[in-house]
DNA sequence: CTAAACGCTCTAGTTAACTAGAGAAGCTAG
DNA sequence: CTAGCTTCTCTAGTTAACTAGAGCGTTTAG
């Protein structure tokens, strides 16, 4: 039984991922989408999968990650097999970050909402730990 | 009482917050940090609130934030008074967003994860929700 | 069968965020 | 008072991630 999902042209997959066609070409061009087939023409052709890819890479990249991190991990989800320990330990650092970026998150968002009730008028003899930017009220 | 904290030279400001004083310089042009000040010599000198200030722009950069976007914050912070409605809203959007990006790091957590353990070698039938690029075993 | 839409390559431009270097002037320890 | 470090401005270069345009070939609807 061959689950026969036709590949795509560029178009189809820019309309449906709401990328630029040329972004597209742009990451297959840094190996971030693998577009092996191309028609007797030279179309390119992708595989079904490539909207999932376009929409990690996406994601991955707004949470800070540069093109080349989001190829490494792709590279490893494309062998298919068990990442090595020298890869799993970059996965593992990059868990750890994540987890340091989640606190940070917090953090900064504890610092807008400081800035929503205005908090700069706190008085000095309650420095708000949250809130670095808020250690000093210089306008006093 | 005047707590007379003395302004420092770019130079001490970058040992302590380990940016580069050229960074400093080009923040400072951006209208990021304050500087009004400077010796007779003309040698900028920082109000002591500017390291909190650098560890909030670095913090919110790490985060994706832009300078521009960053800039807009500290402008907020340095008004000191509360913020008119308009930015209000602004603030309310980001720390929407906020809680958004929260989510997609759990996710992109979860994904990684998935890497690590190899998911990508799991059967057809029982599809990763949590990892969209692991929705197909492709090699199977 | 042909016109419009789509796709290709190649070259080059753009923006954000730095970063480097030159040349001159300010500051400070001995 | 001067050697040597720091800082200044100005101009220009770099990297990442696109983005635009020219000029030309491919596909498909009527």
């Amino acid at each position: 039984m061959l689950v026969q999902e036709t590949p795509r042209l560029i178009g189809a997959i820019a309309k449906e991922s709401h990328i630029p066609v040329k972004t597209i070409r742009y990451y297959e061009e840094l190996g971030l989408l693998q577009s092996t087939r191309r028609t007797e023409g030279g179309f390119r052709l992708f595989p079904p999968d490539t909207i999932s890819r376009l929409s990690f890479i996406k994601r991955a990249q707004s949470l800070g990650l540069s093109l080349s991190e989001i190829k490494e991990f792709l590279d490893i989800y494309d062998r298919g097999n068990l990442p090595c320990d020298h890869v799993k330990v970059k996965l593992n650092n990059k868990i750890a970050e994540i987890d340091q970026q989640l606190q940070q998150l917090q953090i900064l968002k504890q610092e807008l909402i400081g800035l929503l009730s205005g908090s700069t008028t706190v008085s000095k003899t309650s420095p708000q730990l949250i809130c670095p930017i808020i250690q000093h009220t210089i306008k006093a």
